[in-house]
DNA sequence: ATGCGCCCTATAGTAACTATAGGGGCAAGC
DNA sequence: GCTTGCCCCTATAGTTACTATAGGGCGCAT
């Protein structure tokens, strides 16, 4: 039965120790074992748990979707649609974001196209910000963020 | 000379109140003057370096970029390689971004394509998590979040 | 015995807000 | 004249998902 470390699995999964105690201590995870020093001491389970969590999250759910999907996983007769709309929402915001930035990307793409006349000093980046205040056809959207939440 | 009242400056920039007060405290416009009652009066100015900050804001740029874009639009005469640094730097993050949002597409299609099979039992959002969990092909990315910053 | 590297807890800090508590001003309606 | 409602004020705490720091312990190697 391997046994790991708390600095092996944080190694093991890409993330640091802290993160794995957050985790534990927003139930994500139930509390280890100790050895006798005190240290956590994790098994394969715990170190797949782990890596579900941080692959959930590199996917762009958030902690509590995957705390949901989590236990949907502890008990795998439940009927999943539960899953399936968390992941479809996770979809639908992704495709929504994709849009966004590719908006975005044409916006940044136009402050920088006017640059490489530095002849004169204008500066195209706040003028292009400048002028956006002014314009109608774009009124200011909602800001997106905090991640993918 | 036209005034505004915090809420109507909110208003008009599509923000609320709290917000613009947090943008006073973290100083990206100065105190504005207060009316007899102890309010906040708003010039026109005032409501236009506001929606700047949104639409700054909106583009991703953070609030460190966006103060940094209006120390430059305050003195014009500046060189703007500072500014072009700033906005090639929010292209590439959003480029990045944008790929890794596709990626993150089709996994999560990928995760929904097999669920109409219902009468089994299977739940594939759950087995294709897991599934990646043992999967060699892609590396746990560093996770990409907070927004666009 | 002393330094190194890992581990521990507890707490504070981060970004960019958002929400809440507790209170004041002013106009309209009863 | 008083209440109701709406807007404003300050100060503080809460949010998400961590990250960093302070202060200390264990075990091994030099």
């Amino acid at each position: 039965m391997k046994e790991f470390s708390i600095g092996e699995v944080a190694k093991a999964i890409g993330t640091n120790v802290q993160t794995i105690r957050y985790y534990e201590k927003r139930k994500l995870l139930a509390e280890p074992l100790r050895n006798a020093s005190g240290h956590r001491v994790y098994s394969i389970a715990d170190r797949d748990r782990l890596a579900f969590i941080r692959h959930a999250r590199s996917l762009g759910f958030s902690l509590a979707q995957t705390s949901t999907l989590l236990q949907l996983a502890d008990q795998p007769e439940m009927p999943c649609e539960m899953a399936d709309k968390i992941v479809q929402e996770n979809l639908e915001k992704v495709q929504q974001r994709i849009a966004a930035l590719h908006d975005l990307e044409s916006e940044l793409n136009l402050m920088l196209s006017g640059k490489h006349r530095q002849d004169n000093r204008e500066c195209r980046v706040i003028e292009t910000l400048a002028d956006h205040l002014l314009c109608k056809h774009q009124q200011h959207k909602t800001i997106r963020e905090k991640g993918f939440g």
